[in-house]
DNA sequence: GCGCCAATGCAACCATCGGTTGCATCCGCC
DNA sequence: GGCGGATGCAACCGATGGTTGCATTGGCGC
């Protein structure tokens, strides 16, 4: 288990730069390389070529409007890359169960300095 | 929000070998760069150094034991980036549904080309 | 209808990263 | 003490993310 994973999906969604633009044309609903490029720290060309990743990826399509070509979220693959992330998440947090302790230790890094440093 | 996200961390669990490796030593419990190249499709210097990277992002450390140099899982750290995995999730979820459509989507692309497209 | 401007596409180039091979080193154990 | 297995370091390679620069194209206003 754990290899179910469609590698495309997640490198898709590894990269940080990506993760953003996903989150901006959810909110905005759609955008083109040039107008998402405005909100991020990269150039156009990057982000055209993160999207053209999206797009092999099927987490985005794009549309020709005028001479823009827009991209907005395909949600039903967007649907299936969350699917995978809570997948390995749960198999991560099923194992630190099984080897017990997994509730200490959020428990202690969660109260983090609160406790127990002191010079 | 979405951007609280610790990039170290994500790029860390956001590489496939990385996973394996996370996965093996959670396994075993314990594990070197040579043990671990063994059940690998990488020679063992690139264990080792997925294994610094990890080590850097704090999800594993490792200890010497003779000429060994012995790695496990730190639990605290992975409880903290399987806290990042499933914030991320949530908050594309949580904008899906908002945005609608979810459902559906997952359920058309479940029972695929079933229903309504035809020529 | 025409021209200008903006948006896209393409290409070259660079840095970083994951991966490999090869070699040096080092340290237990017999 | 020496052999052997384990680690560490370095050079090198291909893919990828990022940039700059330029060519192209196609809308829209005049």
């Amino acid at each position: 288990m754990t290899a179910a994973i469609d590698d495309q999906l997640w490198s898709a969604i590894g990269e940080p730069v990506r993760r953003r633009v996903l989150d901006l044309l959810l909110e905005d609903g759609v955008g083109t390389a040039t107008t998402l490029s405005e909100r991020l720290p990269v150039t156009r060309q990057a982000v055209a070529k993160h999207l053209a990743v999206l797009d092999r990826a099927g987490l985005v399509h794009a549309g020709v409007v005028g001479r823009e070509k827009q991209y907005r979220v395909d949600d039903a693959q967007l649907a299936r890359a969350v699917a995978q992330l809570s997948e390995v998440g749960q198999t991560w947090d099923a194992r630190l169960r099984r080897i017990k302790r997994i509730a200490e230790a959020i428990q202690q890094q969660s109260d983090h300095e609160t406790g127990g440093d002191r010079p």
